[in-house]
DNA sequence: GTGGTCTAGACCACT
DNA sequence: GTGGTCTAGACCACA
């Protein structure tokens, strides 16, 4: 399980963590019905509090990317490759109404924006 | 002064108003010492409290784009137009280099980023 | 009558104008009696408004440094050189106190603070 | 956590608890990453507002003398004893500027404002 | 008239 | 528990 958290980043960290999981889940890295490891080994590993990571939990099986079973621990749900597809395209549809709002109202025209990406996509 | 705000929204409502000034602002919709309309006629207006507008006003001020002169009001700051493209430039930068981390958390290509931005510009 | 103020400072105006003024009189460089310039004159020369130079000249008045007659205008104070010598001492004893105060605050000791006057007393 | 407001003073509230805090942070008596203590512990102790001490905050986290972490806490900011001495000399160099002009204009001499230092400083 | 500060309570997000 | 935001009213300083 591949994490890293920023204390100063204004996403608060257990988007951060969340943001990561669904991530990998969303690109296929991890297989479905594979063990996550467990919060409190997370928590000791990223020296963060428990209850951090449940609330990232409780994210991720509101939007059906994982499920928990009592006492055992918590699974990647199996979606099929189609439905991971179609949540992909959901969650970046989301977002990029809101980015391009903001662009909009920084005044950017659709090629600057255009070419703002291309300047920043292969960055870092 | 053309402000909308909503109270459903997860954006503070001072970082609404600061959006969107700061916008007018940078599209160069506000000439260079133009009053602003008073806090307290704002907070009329938008029927919000006073130190909603002001917490608003500090982080423009904090940027450089407007300035207040005790008993007399907030005006726009005098900046060149080049120093506007530059600060509108950073505020892009800033924001394209946060959202294409997290496009490519979900596993999108340049392109498919591309199309979708294609795709939404026009939209509402 | 030399006044100049500025609009960006800290101190309000209407201090700036007191200042400068109460300076003048206890170096000695205005004599009794004399007139000063109407209030309309200097708001006009300041482009202020005249409730701001009002507030000065009350405070000037409350101190004893000059005096209105009205219908005639203001004029100094007429006030020994002796007393004038008590004022100033009085002035500066009530702001050096306030002073040091923040200087301690600060961590300075006594040498440094002194070094700083030294050094910063021919400029400008 | 030594801090003593007046309501009197001529100074608000939030910048007397700023230049308190300040002080102490420069003069070294607050190690780095110590926590302060919470908003509201200080609140209800000095029997202010909440907003006052984040006002108060917020004016030293622009200067970078402390950090906060939502929903942690607020932090001493780790700064190198070198730039502890650069930020001291800073804030006493654009006070003493400001002092030394108006000492000028009483009409004092560098030796009589430096009899004055020598006068008071053990004073209190 | 303007902005500057403050209160006393409230609700929310985050840890 | 922490900080972040907001309200509705108040009083003051400044122009």
């Amino acid at each position: 399980m591949n994490i890293s958290i920023s204390n100063n980043a204004d996403t608060p960290i257990y988007k951060q963590i969340y943001d990561q999981i669904s991530g990998q889940i969303l690109r296929g890295e991890l297989d479905s019905d594979e063990t996550l490891p467990s919060i409190r080994a997370i928590a000791l590993e990223l020296r963060i509090s428990v209850i951090t990571i449940k609330k990232a939990w409780e994210e991720l099986e509101k939007d059906g990317l994982i499920y928990t079973v009592l006492g055992k621990g918590c699974f990647i749900a199996s979606v099929s490759a189609k439905k991971l597809q179609n949540k992909r395209d959901e969650f970046a549809q989301d977002k990029i109404k809101k980015d391009i709002k903001y662009y909009k109202e920084l005044g950017l025209s659709r090629d600057e924006l255009i070419r703002l990406v291309n300047d920043h996509f292969d960055e870092k």
